[in-house]
DNA sequence: GCGAATCTTCAGAAGTTTCTGAACACTTCT
DNA sequence: AGAAGTGTTCAGAAACTTCTGAAGATTCGC
């Protein structure tokens, strides 16, 4: 891998706002290394040689990113190797992971609701955030389809 | 605060979720009472006791709340304690903060891109990246407008 | 089937975050 | 101005998360 110190820095400080998303530190790391590595495909060894970190870590956030669909496994070129790469669809999947809090939050809301009677306030907070998850669970669908079919002609 | 077991258990259950959300624990947990009261307003004593708390830690996550404006501080009708009350466009706010990650990104897909050469395959991964991020932080404003737009009517 | 390389798992170390409690500061009322 | 009620800050305790390193499992080539 003959990325210059610039290119390293880069890397880092995308694995830290990658944090800030909601990946743990090192799985964040990782992907970061499938971001900015010269190569196709990249390995686990080469991974920790990259980070500079223990195998058990990498092999712990490897499975991590497979199990968010971030990255994939590849069919293994007969090499002892297990070879991984970023996924293409690897940024509607990670935004899309967030629907997965939304829909927690429209079950929170509504459990909450069924506590609480008509004329209780905490039955039109609740309610008022139940429509906005509503509406949100609806519509971001829609906006990564809208993002796919823009994709579509350019490939 | 007259609620109920039930009332208590959704109340902390939203509030894990909304750690999942990004939130701090006892900002979740403070933002929950906000939701769960049935007075229109509360105070920082009020929230204490509700959670079994030191007064500390709400002074610590009310702030936090305030600066991301979810809770908002009432013009004092002459108490000596602080009224705050849950703002209408708290659920709006929240899921903007996640704009700011966005943002972030975008601008880490940037920099990115700007240490590499376009026959670099990392040039690719990172300007499909860049792309898709700049495809949402126009998008998302919109969705929000959509949501309020939708919400005039209705008061 | 054996040996070497690679990957996984897990107990404990290290690091980080979060909460408390006590001291201090501010406000309001008398 | 003093007293009582509130709010803020911060050092340290407690809880939690993350990483390592070593042992075990798996896979491949011979």
């Amino acid at each position: 891998m003959n990325d210059t110190d610039e290119q390293w820095q880069a890397a880092e400080r995308l694995a830290l706002t990658l944090t800030e998303g909601g990946l743990q530190r090192m799985a964040a790391r990782t992907l970061a290394v499938f971001l900015f590595t010269d190569a196709e495909t990249v390995t686990m060894g080469e991974i920790a040689d990259r980070l500079g970190v223990s195998a058990g870590s990498v092999s712990g956030s490897v499975k991590s990113l497979l199990s968010v669909g971030l990255i994939e496994r590849l069919p293994a070129p007969g090499s002892r190797r297990e070879h991984y790469r970023l996924r293409d669809d690897a940024w509607a999947t990670l935004f899309t992971s967030q629907n997965t809090v939304v829909r927690l939050m429209l079950a929170a809301a509504e459990t909450g609701i069924d506590t609480t009677t008509a004329s209780d306030p905490a039955h039109r907070r609740l309610t008022q955030m139940r429509d906005f998850y509503q509406f949100m669970l609806k519509e971001i669908p829609t906006l990564l389809q809208r993002w796919q079919e823009r994709q579509q002609p350019l490939r």
